[in-house]
Order: structure tokens, then sequence, then C-alpha cells
DNA sequence: AAAGGGCCGTTACACTCTGTTACAATATCG
DNA sequence: CGATATTGTAACAGAGTGTAACGGCCCTTT
């Protein structure tokens, strides 16, 4: 149920159903979060979260069906980041997953040592997030405005997964869509205007019908 | 009532009344964590938080009574580092104190140095804190007044973080910005005209639509 | 104490950015 | 093939930003 509510919102989901399962996941792939049942065949979610935590500092929201103060405070302690007690409603779910996913970013982004040091490189192009420039390989800097370099980014950082409009949305300018709103397109339409070489056959920012828009150009990612 | 819980559970506690108190107290001594309430006599919490999230890492850790989602949010992207609402166990406060240490301990190592003896690099440019002055590579010194110069401090020191116009007002005037406001931006716009190779098409201190400035050159850190 | 000069807050105006609207172009479906 | 829904985009208006210019304030100098 989860599962699908979250693709549904445009996230990557991966399931595990017990600790094995987890760290088979882990290995494969990072996460930007888990989401762990307390209760669980095998090792509990207690001792995997505590687990988890040793190795990295991924976020961690445990479920639980046991709506115990004491089972609260143990998961805290083992280093969770949020605790959602059963039965919850899937969208406050949703709505703590992204506040413990927007906690998190600061954190990336304010130490001085490290100024987000993110750059990726698609097409002829170079894109440099902590220094908001886009540049090309001949070294000459494409002008973006505010609202283009955050979609760039955000398309960017999810290339090869469609996004909504809504997700967009929200990721981009932190608001809601509202019904016949055009404001996700008209933004994509300037964006392509200025880093396609074809704005009239897009090839780096694809639109899915029905759906939204998605990054499709072999992208890598490097730290400065 | 926290501050003997605390004390009976080995920590060394400081009480403030109201912001000017916690002032006193930060100028005394530095604090490994600080337990914020959102109402006070004065200065609201999340002011507060800003403020010393403009100066210094150190966890913040927001209390409130309401219970609304919007202070929540609010706190969080003031740069708390967790938020607990009343009414609140004292277990689970012990908790979330020492989830937040741990979770900052990797980051602490970063501590901030003598802020006399700073030294700032960036494109071909010297900012030393310490003697207030700007260089250029080749040696010459390039004159910056009092307010510019204090304000290229606040954004270099925050590299990477768009830093809103109230916090730059109050960072470098220690003023609160009226509303039509353009005393940030005229002193941008003269900061940039002595710094910025091309002050039209800005390179260090970029422009965020809607939000504010941001410094956005590599920049090292260096202790003289 | 008066004159001079630098700094900076304020104002005004030009310019840029972006949400909205309207209409054209395109895709999908029966 | 026509009807409908979806997307592309030009154009415009309102909001946000850049910056020149002015004048008050404070400091220095004589």
């Amino acid at each position: 149920m989860l599962s699908r509510y979250f693709e549904d919102e445009g996230y990557r989901v991966s399931l595990a159903g017990d600790g094995r399962e987890m760290r088979e996941c882990l290995d494969k792939q990072s996460a930007d979060i888990i989401l762990l049942d307390l209760v669980l065949p095998g090792e509990d979610g207690l001792t995997l979260a505590r687990d988890i935590r040793a190795r990295s500092d991924v976020p961690i929201i445990m479920l639980t069906g046991r709506n115990d103060v004491v089972d609260r405070i143990v998961g805290l302690e083992v280093g969770a980041d949020d605790y959602i007690a059963k039965p919850f409603h899937l969208r406050e779910v949703l709505a703590r997953v992204r506040g413990v996913l927007r906690r998190r970013q600061p954190r990336s982004l304010s130490s001085v040592g490290d100024p987000q040091s993110e750059v990726y490189r698609f097409d002829r192009l170079r894109l440099d997030v902590g220094r908001r420039q886009l540049q090309s390989d001949d070294g000459t800097e494409i002008p973006l405005t505010t609202g283009e370099f955050d979609m760039l980014c955000v398309l960017v950082k999810h290339a090869g997964r469609v996004l909504q409009r809504e997700l967009l949305m929200d990721l981009t300018r932190g608001r809601n869509l509202e019904a016949f709103d055009r404001t996700i397109d008209a933004q994509i339409a300037r964006l392509r205007r200025k880093i396609e070489r074809d704005p009239n056959q897009p090839v780096l920012i694809k639109s899915v019908r029905g759906v939204g828009y998605v990054f499709s150009a072999r992208t890598t990612r490097h730290e400065a």
C-alpha cells in the first residue's frame, strides 16, 4: 500500500520483507530515506535501525502498531528520525517523509567547507549546483533565471524518472499546483529554449503525456 | 523542569529567559545544543533560531505548544534540527537530544576557528576577515566601505547558502528590514561593482529571485 | 564651529522574471 | 476521420530586482 502510494507520487521505491532483503537493497543502491516497521520476521526494526545508523546517516522513519511511549522513545534513541504509529493516513506518511527530507537538506547546503559540490554533465553541458551556473563545454556560461535553474536541478537530480507536474511544483516552488495551472509547462518551455539544441525537437527534457516531464539525457554526477 | 532532568542525566545546562540572556550565555561559552521555545518574551523563537543559525551550526531543537503544521515547517526551514510539540515526555526530549547530537557528530569536526584569523580565497581575491581587507592576487588592495565589507563577510561565511534579505539586514546592520526596504539591494549593487569582473553578469554574488542572495564562487578557508 | 567629504538610506525608473491567458499544435480515442 | 484532451508557446501584466542619483548624517579637518 505504501509502495503504491509513493510510486504514484513520483518516488522510486524498493521493498524489503526482512533485514536480509533490506541489506541486499542497500548494497545495490543507496536510499534517500528508509521506512522501517518495528515488527518484522527475524530481526526486529530497532536492531535494524541501530545497524543502519552504524554505517550511514540515511534518514529513518519507524512505523509501529504499538502506540507505546516506550517504543517511541527507544526508536528515537536508536537514531530514527521520526516515528509514525499505526494506523496512519498515507498522506501523513508522505508529509513526514517530506519533512524529514527537508530537514536533512539544509545540512548538506550549510557547512562552509563543502559548499554543495555537486556537478552534473550531460549533452555538451555542465551543471554546477552549488555555484548555480550552467556552462557549455567550451566554457561559455548559459545564463539561467532562478526559476529555470531550480527546475533544471530538480529534473537532473532525478534524471530518468518521470516527474509529475505536482511534484515539480512542490520541489521547485514549494507550492501546490492549482487546477488548470500551466506554470510548469511555461517554465519547461522557457528552459528548453535555452538548453535544447533544437527546442522544437527536445532531447534533454521529454514530455510524458498525461504524466509530466522527464530528464532523459545520459547524465553523470561528479564531485567538484 | 527540563533543566533539572538534564542535569540529573549528567548534562551541563545553562538557562536563558529571553533572547538577550541567551546571547549573553553564548558569548560566555559555546553550547553543544540549544533547546528553544517558540514562544518567548521579546523576540520569538523563530527569529532567534535564524539568528543563531546564521552565525553557527550549533544544533537547535524547537519546543512549541502550538501543534500547528505551519509552525513546524517554518521552524525547520529556519534551520532547526528537530521539533517537539508540547506536551512532551522528558524521556522523549532526552532521546531527541541524543539523536540530534549523534547525527551532528561527524560534522562537529568542522568547528569554526578563531574568527580573528579567518582568511577566504575566491576568484582572484583574498578576504582577510581579521584585518578587514580585501586584496587582489596581484597584491593591490580593493578598498571596501565598512558596510560593504560586513556584507561580503556574511555572504562568504555562508557561501553556498541562499541568505534572505531580512537575515542579511539583521547580520550586517543588526536591524530589521522594513517593508519596501531596498537597503540590501543597493548595498549588494555597490559591492558587486567593486568585486565582480563584470557587474552586469555577476558570478560571485548571485540573486535568487523571491528569496535573497547567495555567494556562489568556489571558496576556500584558511587560517592565517 | 564651520566646511568638506564619504557613506548609505531612500526614491525613482528601467529592466527582468514569471504566472496567466489565449490560442495553436499535437496526441489519443472512438 | 473528427472530437476531445493534452501540451507548446507567444504575449501580457504584475511583481521583483538593478542601479543612478540625491540628500541627510557623521566624521574629519582646519
